[in-house]
DNA sequence: TTACCCCAACTGGTCTTACCAAAAGTATTG
DNA sequence: CAATACTTTTGGTAAGACCAGTTGGGGTAA
């Protein structure tokens, strides 16, 4: 009966897990609440939780939470310079594009009613902040919405890669946005009218509406910086 | 203090299971008594032994002991049909020329006076055994004897090979014996006098000569298979 | 306001004790 | 000698206590 505890919280957790709702850097519950929750010890729970760190799931730290592991963060330890060249731009904003449709496909599939108010609500937030910020927080507030769409995929491998892009890339990222502001002073219609579009997709749960928009938009960008 | 302590039996466990002092089958101390040898609770021995589990070196049951285990089963899980052909055997007879060699010669180099002892008493008692029994004892105990020498190697990987090796091609290697007793009616003296020499090379503690003598055995007994 | 520091609570790490369940060993019995 | 029943040993789990870091919030000073 215990045995199949332990297996049963194992399988909730990965599952948890795959299914996105424990995404990387995110925070698991602690022992204690679990041993609780699933009618176990606390032993029981912490060898559960040893098997997954050993595995490369989570991370188990001394008096800190335990958190969710980035499984992708070793496929990307190549090559630490960030170039900031032209055609590297333009290759950063090709694969981008191909994640930003993705992620906004599988977020206009299976984002939670919760998770669609606060995408709204960062929505609003981004168009009233955009109005008289330095550049570098305009591109924070891009990302931050691009990147919880992506959270609200809860399609694991695309959450993973999408963290460590914008981790990696965001100096490239943000260069392109500050090139295009210096060019035209403010974003370009196209683009405030794409995240629109992006975003209304995205409610009204029309994946594959999203994902044209949303690689689309990516493309424009691309566009809008090759045209230098 | 403690985490140093489970590195420490950690470490003391896999240094005894690479150098054959564990064999695989063989089982460990229990929990308990490894709590109490090194002074730590008998939660972080079990945290140590599920490690050792999960990376494969151990096999753990509840009640049994726990057991060393032999990893190089799985390379062994093709092909169950144990061939009884003449050229099988004679590629077995090769494959097993080259183990015996090596066997002797860590055993020669890295035997424990004590399983020198322990070797000498077994070939004895193998002479005097030798001279009214069944084909299949016989070539059992001319097994034991190689087995011996092979445990005493404190060579992991030979151990292992050699273990899977006699479970596996007994079969041959007794039909090996049979053909030849067949013929001979007896040992023939070549092989009497060559288990004499494997043994002296050992007790003797030469190492080479040890190799060479067993490899030539092996190699004695393939002539005389081939010859028919 | 902002920056910093400190302390209480929280979280993982370890130890102890107790009891259960399965295997292994031992004595008994046919 | 073999089969059986009993006892011991061993791993599995639980609960409680305490230690050792981290976290986060409130207070203080710049």
């Amino acid at each position: 009966m215990q045995t199949s505890s332990k297996l049963a919280l194992r399988q909730t957790l990965l599952d948890h897990i795959a299914q996105g709702n424990l995404i990387p850097g995110a925070s698991l519950p602690s022992e204690r609440s679990l041993a609780l929750r699933f009618q176990m010890s606390r032993n029981a729970v912490r060898e559960v939780m040893q098997g997954l760190q050993q595995e490369g799931w989570i991370e188990v730290r001394q008096g800190g939470r335990s958190r969710c592991v980035n499984r992708l963060q070793s496929y990307m330890e190549h090559g630490q310079s960030i170039e900031t060249s032209l055609s590297h731009q333009l290759d950063v904003l090709e694969a981008r594009a191909f994640l930003e449709g993705e992620t906004a496909y599988f977020c206009a599939l299976r984002a939670s009613d919760q998770e669609l108010d606060a995408l709204a609500q960062e929505y609003r937030a981004m168009l009233q902040r955009r109005k008289g910020q330095s550049t570098l927080l305009k591109a924070k507030a891009d990302l931050t919405f691009h990147m919880m769409i992506a959270e609200s995929s809860h399609h694991l491998l695309l959450i993973s890669y999408s963290q460590l892009f914008y981790e990696r890339y965001f100096n490239a990222i943000h260069e392109v946005l500050s090139t295009t502001l210096k060019r035209y002073g403010r974003y370009p219609d196209g683009i405030s009218q794409q995240h629109e579009k992006i975003h209304q997709a995205i409610q009204a749960r029309r994946p594959d509406q999203a994902r044209l928009e949303a690689k689309e938009h990516i493309l424009y960008t691309r566009r809008l910086l090759e045209a230098t």
